[in-house]
DNA sequence: AATGAATGAGGGTTCATTCAT
DNA sequence: GATGAATGAACCCTCATTCAT
């Protein structure tokens, strides 16, 4: 019997959806290499080979298809960090959370366009909206990081708040170093930084 | 007695300093009440009271107007909050910085346009390249945390991106605090942001 | 029969054409009637009944639509000339050529506002891009030329720089002539001119 | 006792003189760097170095000086041709006149945003109401034509007409031909130029 | 679902001209 | 005569959005 998703496995579903990878794709490489300000929609649509009127099926307008990019970019980069965490056998809550800034550090460095993309919109309203509530498909997230704490031997006050501070610490000073190497390049930065986020964590402890 | 062409020195030079002046004042009521976006020149010309093409004697575009007024404004902030130590007897420099943090953010708290305005924007770049390298007529911070560091007892290990990363710390999470109190309220965020800040320097202590 | 969304064979391009036709035609009346210069892309696309965005999905800016007009307005003035000289039985290349200048002649005599706007325009660089190289639809220029200097049994030693110096011969001298009547009217210019135009092939003569 | 023009040889008229001439350098400058319609009135005054009020005291507007440029220029040219005519022993008509045209192009040919500038310009308004009405201090072209004419041995039907189609046919080509060597570069037009000038005048012989 | 021609409000910017000093 | 800050009309051009096909 068929079930809910059924349907001749759709080819106008499957069409459907390139075309919204296809907008989506090149409104991220649009936005990356000429700046949102000066992207226009007829730019994504003609370069993803789609109709004008196409886009307005998909998206309500360009800072729909923005927001929509930002959470997948931003939920893909905490997605591989933390594949590569299952990796290894850290155990402490502590080392866990700075091998994960660690390789998100490690992504950005790599790819300064998608820091300069989501940037300081790798912020908590974006990550607590995206990541915490809509255990989506692909990654619980939330599921994740309720674990991690329960597991971890060490009990922290507030987790929440402590995750916002140290995600805070984290977005607001990679830009700067990444991008401009002021105060330090980020190598140089990364000792200071951990430190400050054990030091965070320690304060927290109960 | 003055004659008839005897210029009063400067006269015109206070009469440009009062268009000016009358530029930003509007163009900040607006940017705050309306958003940047929704602001256009004509909007700040004619609430200012001067003509269109006169914001152009005064400023490039919009956002070199935007910059000037975030510059200054943050400069006010600190100034306001380091005008408050003076009167204190705080000596150690852990208590003297948080006793800034908690000043900067009971003036954001009370101000949440402003606070809207200059939000993440107070951020190392601006910060360093208008209150570190520019001492200006009216506020040496340079001068004031070299002084503090200098005159500190305790000594640390880079003080640069210590306050580098406090900075980064306080602008990223009152944002959020303040403005949807999330995750909590400033007044219960703060003793988690004031115990992460002192932790911070500790962790820095040489 | 017709179904629903069978689209009649080109009615969009019609559409199309006549709006375009509309925007050639309201621009020649008013760079006419009040020159190019005071003629504003607003005028032209209120006048021809389309909106102002209308005008840039067929024309660059003014000046491409000048120059579309310009060419467009000479060929018609050549393709009328050359039509009346085949109701001719004249043989020889002078005879024919003195011919199509005076048919030339008498249609700006009849229509100054056309020539204030061809005038010196009528030159060498448009004449070749548009009427030489590019034979099209309406008029084959290039063939009736080349086909008019073979078949004359008189031969030329240069017949393109004979075109050349009396196409700016007469472009030069007819502006002055029938607009200012200075030196002479044109009719009275006439002699003088025709006379300067059959020295000039005659010393071309091989 | 003291003339019209006395004055103590007077330091404000050479000044005016000065900024008037300044403002004709640079004007003419920037018209063949930039074009006249790139050029404004506040490029001309600064560079001028000069108020921009300054402008109208000398000028009405940009066309005013335009047209005082082009009308001196085209006077240079001239006068520099006819000097050099002096040094010759040329004494037929039709050898002078294309001594004449050959040294006009060969300015031309040097100094081609001259060519650029005067182009078509150098026609029959701007030639007959400057050269041939006003003798100026500097150079008495109508009287320099009249005598030419008078002390030639050969009569011509009507000698301003004659002067007219030449100097409109010499204009109407080099311009194409100096600039784009189109329908052939200036050295090799001019023996068809020539010649047609030399036909031109016997087939107005009397 | 898909198209893309048409819209037209609206923004940014320029610059000739004035006039108080 | 000289200045140059101020003016503000004028204009170009973009582009999000619609809707008939």
């Amino acid at each position: 019997m068929r079930e809910r998703n059924a349907k001749v496995p759709g080819k106008a579903e499957a069409n459907k959806r390139m075309k919204k990878d296809a907008l989506l794709n090149t409104a991220f490489e649009l936005f990356t290499n000429q700046g949102i300000h000066d992207t226009t929609i007829s730019n994504i649509a003609e370069k993803a080979g789609v109709a004008k009127g196409t886009f307005y099926l998909y998206f309500k307008d360009k800072y729909d298809i923005r927001n929509f990019l930002i959470a997948r970019k931003a939920g893909e980069v905490f997605a591989r960090a933390d594949e590569e965490l299952k990796n290894t056998d850290l155990t402490s809550l502590e080392d866990r959370i700075v091998f994960l800034a660690d390789h998100i550090i490690s992504q950005f460095s790599k790819d300064r366009t998608l820091l300069v993309f989501i940037s300081k919109n790798l912020s908590w309203a974006i990550f607590k909206k995206q990541l915490l509530s809509a255990p989506d498909e692909e990654m619980d997230l939330p599921g994740i990081i309720r674990e991690a704490f329960e597991t971890s031997h060490t009990r922290y006050r507030n987790p929440e708040v402590m995750i916002f501070m140290i995600l805070e610490l984290l977005s607001g000073t990679i830009y700067s170093s990444i991008l401009y190497e002021d105060p330090l390049p980020i190598d140089e930065l990364k000792p200071y930084l951990f430190d400050s986020i054990r030091s965070i964590m320690r304060s927290q402890e109960i």
